[in-house]
DNA sequence: CGCGTTTGACCAGCGC
DNA sequence: GCGCTGGTCAAACGCG
């Protein structure tokens, strides 16, 4: 399967802005129901897992001793852990581009395929990439809207895109890839390195899907 | 000295 | 209510 960039980057242009709409949707109604939400003593609680706004990224073919990709911010590890059912430790990034910056990221490999790193962003950067120090940004000019575009204009290639709807598990993601690889055998024989991205909002009320 | 990683402890969400 | 699990903190340490 040969998917031209340009279409592949247009249709990320078009994902980004529908998960950009349906954030600043799901902001209006957070908003409501933080007012409900609040604590007697006037703290607000801890957002539940479920509601946190997630990005995944996963990357195939990705060597491993490289370390974690690099995008266009940098990143500070702060604690890894092992995760149930998984044989690989998951590792915590925070944004060390900018001091207070909330983005995190979470960096797995996939149980069933250890060349398959899946990225998780959450959180978005409250600054731009001037504060960045990677060597990447100097060359590189990013729209950036999200990590994810900002991932993929990271010089990678692309095979797929898919935006997927509500709560898809990282295993299930991870499966995903593994059917996906089924369906797209013959493009393995490309000589570019496959790059399976994927974007997902964990919190879509709707099933949406591109492409 | 500043910045990054490692690692154990702690805390809170979630399922039973 | 309790235990499990994931996410974060912070001290210790290494490196340039």
């Amino acid at each position: 399967m040969v998917v031209r960039s340009e279409t592949v980057t247009l249709h990320i242009q078009l994902c980004i802005q529908l998960l950009e709409s349906e954030k600043q949707r799901k902001e209006k109604e957070s908003e409501m129901t933080k007012m409900s939400s609040m604590r007697a003593d006037g703290s607000v609680p801890k957002r539940r897992r479920q509601d946190v706004q997630k990005v995944v990224v996963s990357l195939k073919d990705h060597k491993v001793e490289q370390g974690p990709p690099a995008d266009s911010w940098s990143w500070r590890k702060y604690g890894q852990k092992p995760i149930k059912g998984s044989p690989h430790p998951r590792g915590y990034y925070k944004c060390s581009s900018y001091r207070g910056c909330p983005a995190r990221k979470q960096v797995d490999k996939c149980r069933n395929d250890a060349s398959l790193l899946i990225i998780t962003y959450t959180s978005d950067h409250n600054h731009d990439n001037s504060y960045a120090t990677n060597s990447v940004q100097e060359h590189e000019h990013h729209s950036d809207r999200s990590d994810a575009g900002a991932a993929l204009s990271n010089g990678m290639s692309l095979a797929e895109v898919t935006v997927s709807s509500s709560k898809l598990s990282e295993e299930e993601s991870c499966d995903f890839f593994d059917e996906l690889e089924e369906l797209q055998a013959p493009a393995s024989a490309s000589p570019l390195p496959s790059l399976s991205f994927m974007v997902q909002e964990s919190n879509f009320s709707d099933a949406r899907t591109l492409l």
